[in-house]
DNA sequence: TGCGTCATGTCAACATCCTGACATACCGTG
DNA sequence: CACGGTATGTCAGGATGTTGACATGACGCA
């Protein structure tokens, strides 16, 4: 691999960044016997109570019928919970069971030392640049 | 959305970029005939031809399988070509055709008006600073 | 009240990507 | 030379994700 123009492309590092966090997250999570999605699922639960499906989905970048095979993964597991039927309107607001709880806990703890470890490599102000044009490409992409 | 812990995560919005990266990719070029992962492809041989299947699937980070069907897919729309036997070894070398390096010409362009879209909300001298610290981040994960 | 629009959950079909496995070819060392 | 280790291309199977389509329920507006 020699230094040329491809390595000058921001899209370009982003997939190989994007690709090696995603392998090192793969294979924590399979320890504690969840998927990528499934924990970017609990995570998002745990942070906001009562997501339905849709809202799960696009908070995970994905489309609805995937993220209903994940809840459903989830259900069968026992660490998540929805109602039979809505209580109003068609949403059905899915909830983390005490099981769900207790396995995110874990989970987060060796997702998120990927994450300093990943993060552990720059100088602290740079880590807040980096999120902050992060946040800035996405919203001018339109995502 | 609100701004709590999951936008603090880096992971997270690298997922986020990722995902409005590739549909805005997917949708350019698609006017193309093309995949993203084709593109990819075509891009990687662009600079360095003669790669193989192997050699193509890890520079796009995908399996040698995924990466097999892309060039079965650019072989019979005739933009790539590659020897029915190898002359030394297993690997196959893969060449663009004449096809292949215009349709790749034309892709560019609006894959290229692409990223100066993405990377325009920044200051370039962020710029240079996101693409160092990203790479360094994918050193550090391993990738 | 009725109607058009939008969002949701769900089904079916298809595309994509992966892991596991195998045979083949090179390459180093004994 | 023989051998183990490594890399390649390829096949089979399964997991994951997507688009397209449909029925249902909420909401705004005439």
């Amino acid at each position: 691999m020699t230094q040329d123009e491809l390595d000058t492309s921001v899209g370009y590092v982003l997939k190989r960044v994007q690709s090696a966090l995603r392998a090192a997250m793969d294979a924590a999570l399979r320890e504690h016997g969840l998927t990528t999605p499934q924990y970017a699922c609990l995570e998002l639960l745990d942070q906001r109570p009562g997501l339905s499906n849709a809202d799960l989905a696009r908070g995970a970048f994905v489309s609805r019928q995937s993220m209903n095979v994940v809840l459903r993964g989830l259900e069968e597991n026992g660490l998540v919970e929805r109602p039979a039927q809505a209580a109003q309107g068609r949403a059905l607001p899915v909830r983390l069971t005490a099981e769900g709880r207790e396995r995110l806990r874990r989970a987060h703890a060796d997702v998120f030392a990927i994450e300093r470890r990943m993060v552990g490599v720059l100088d602290p102000e740079r880590v807040a640049l980096l999120r902050a044009d992060l946040t800035r490409i996405a919203e001018g992409l339109g995502g």
